[in-house]
DNA sequence: GAGTTTGAAACT
DNA sequence: CAGTTTCAAACTC
């Protein structure tokens, strides 16, 4: 059941993959393209101990049983051989091709799969990233060591049987079956609306065929993205939402271009943390649990949705899907033909607010209410005068934030290129200097110089206009000669193309 | 920032 | 399934 199934086979350890899409791919994948997002596939059980797994390709290629390659990340194309592409339908093969140690993070492996537009990326230890042929993986380390396990509220595995053909899926956390009864679980790595469900475009939740004898495991999906996160915090949280379009739809609906502008949203956008302070972040009331993230800078209390509560989270996950399966969906999907290409999956039951305020889930996820949505005094439709008039302060208001920004930006150019030309110059080629050589330590030579000289003339009886005089010319000097130890430099620097 | 309003989620 | 309660976000002052 669910995601926590174990291995019968006692010494299983968490075993992390992550689902990615590569950027800007298209069609069959044959190199290894910069990841932006995606999803661990994580054993969520906590009890496991590490194990090495050998994935096999079962797939009728060239090399019946042929075992995955793991490339050196050098040359990731040499060991990524075009396969055709398998219909997400045929689980019973697992597909996984190559893996690949991703470019910036060595303990992260690509698992390329041939057609897919996605990489599969899987944690290991630092030590068994490289070997390009080796058969198996070290998985990754256990939560003690550090490694972080990540989970996902997903889907029920009792829904495997619904998915069998790999036609298209409408939404979130599908599912595909094997006659295994090892489940892997995969969420969107990317907005819904890009993932089209061959395999080469797997769908949210779809829950992978497992490798023969793979074992009992379930495995859950998190977004790669979260792999450099999980390196750097031992607690890394599946939050920050930036380049991962959260479950909502809310988040991940295209926004029109704005009076010529481009739509802001375009860029990251952090999740706002939660409050929570009731729910322990383990129901949906919490938009962290409820987009299947973990709390991360929150300011909740009390929070158990993290790492260190994945029972109680677990749990909690089970529950929700136990009382609805389509909770961890994404609100915002697909319209009937005909009706707008995204409209609110229940529908909302405004009685209040109109429609017009960010109570409402329509109006929040800036699509209007539908046939289905139940709401009293909906003003939420294309001909409200009402919508079109918030719409149209809300435009204003955007454009006016993007001039700020646009002269922000401009003056902070200004002010850096301000303080660029003021940078110390050379005398005679006019050129800026290579190095910044008014030092400390150069400050410290001049003033002892000065200081120096203001002895001599104190020495010598001057006057003080003349041991001004003195002082000054030796300040002079100074600053000749460190305009000519600057050029010096300049000129050595050149001639060695530095 | 505190208090109020709101509607989804949870509960009965 | 409907009514009620709980909850956290949105909103107002």
């Amino acid at each position: 059941m669910f995601i926590t199934k174990k291995t019968p086979v006692s010494s299983a350890a968490p075993i992390k993959f992550i689902v990615t899409k590569a950027v800007n791919s298209k069609g069959p994948q044959t190199s290894v393209a910069p990841v932006i997002a995606g999803r661990v596939l994580t054993q969520t059980s906590p009890l496991m101990t590490p194990r090495t797994i050998t994935l096999t390709e079962s797939h009728n290629t060239s090399i019946p049983g042929k075992k995955i390659a793991i490339s050196p990340l050098k040359t990731p194309s040499k060991n990524i051989k075009p396969v055709q592409p398998v219909a997400v339908g045929g689980v019973s093969s697992s597909q996984f091709k190559t893996i690949i140690p991703l470019a910036t993070q060595p303990n992260v492996q690509q698992i390329q799969v041939p057609g897919s537009r996605f990489h599969y990326v899987r944690l290991v230890t630092a030590t068994t990233a490289s070997g390009p042929s080796t058969s198996s993986v070290q998985t990754a380390k256990p939560m003690s060591t550090g490694a972080v396990r990540m989970s996902v509220p997903i889907v029920q595995a009792k829904t495997v049987k619904q998915m069998m053909a790999p036609k298209p899926l409408p939404s979130a956390a599908h599912v595909v079956t094997s006659p295994q009864t090892q489940q892997r679980l995969i969420m969107p790595a990317t907005p819904l609306t890009q993932i089209q469900p061959n395999f080469a475009n797997l769908p949210p939740g779809t829950v992978l065929a497992p490798a023969p004898g793979g074992g009992n495991m379930g495995y859950a999906v998190v977004p790669a993205q979260y792999v450099t996160q999980l390196q750097q915090n031992p607690f890394v949280t599946l939050a920050s939402s930036s380049a991962f379009p959260p479950l909502t739809g809310v988040q991940t609906q295209a926004r029109l271009p704005l009076n010529g502008f481009p739509a802001p949203e375009s860029t990251s956008r952090p999740r706002k943390p939660c409050n929570c302070t009731k729910s322990q972040c383990l129901k949906l009331y919490c938009d962290c649990f409820a987009n299947g993230e973990f709390c991360s800078n929150c300011n909740c209390n009390n929070c158990f949705n993290n790492l260190e509560h994945e029972t109680e989270r677990l749990k909690a996950i089970k529950t929700c899907l136990d009382r609805n399966p389509e909770a961890f969906k994404p609100k915002i999907g697909k319209g009937k033909e005909g009706e707008s290409d995204r409209r609110h999956s229940k529908g909302c039951n405004c009685k209040r607010s109109g429609c017009l305020k960010n109570y409402c889930e329509c109006y929040e996820a800036k699509i209007m209410c539908s046939s289905i949505c139940k709401c009293i005094g909906c003003k939420n439709f294309e001909e409200s005068p009402e919508r079109k008039t918030l719409m149209h302060l809300a435009d204003a208001a955007e454009v006016r934030v993007q001039q700020q920004t646009a002269a922000k930006t401009k003056l902070s150019s200004q002010i850096s290129d301000l303080l660029t030309r003021t940078a110390p110059v050379m005398s005679s080629g006019g050129g800026r200097l290579p190095y910044t050589f008014v030092t400390k330590e150069v400050l410290e030579a001049t003033c002892e110089c000065l200081m120096e000289k203001a002895k001599r003339a104190e020495q010598t009886r001057q006057s003080q206009a003349e041991a001004e005089r003195m002082v000054l010319e030796e300040f002079g000097h100074c600053l000749m000669r460190i305009i000519s130890s600057a050029a010096k430099a300049k000129t050595d620097c050149d001639s060695v193309n530095c």
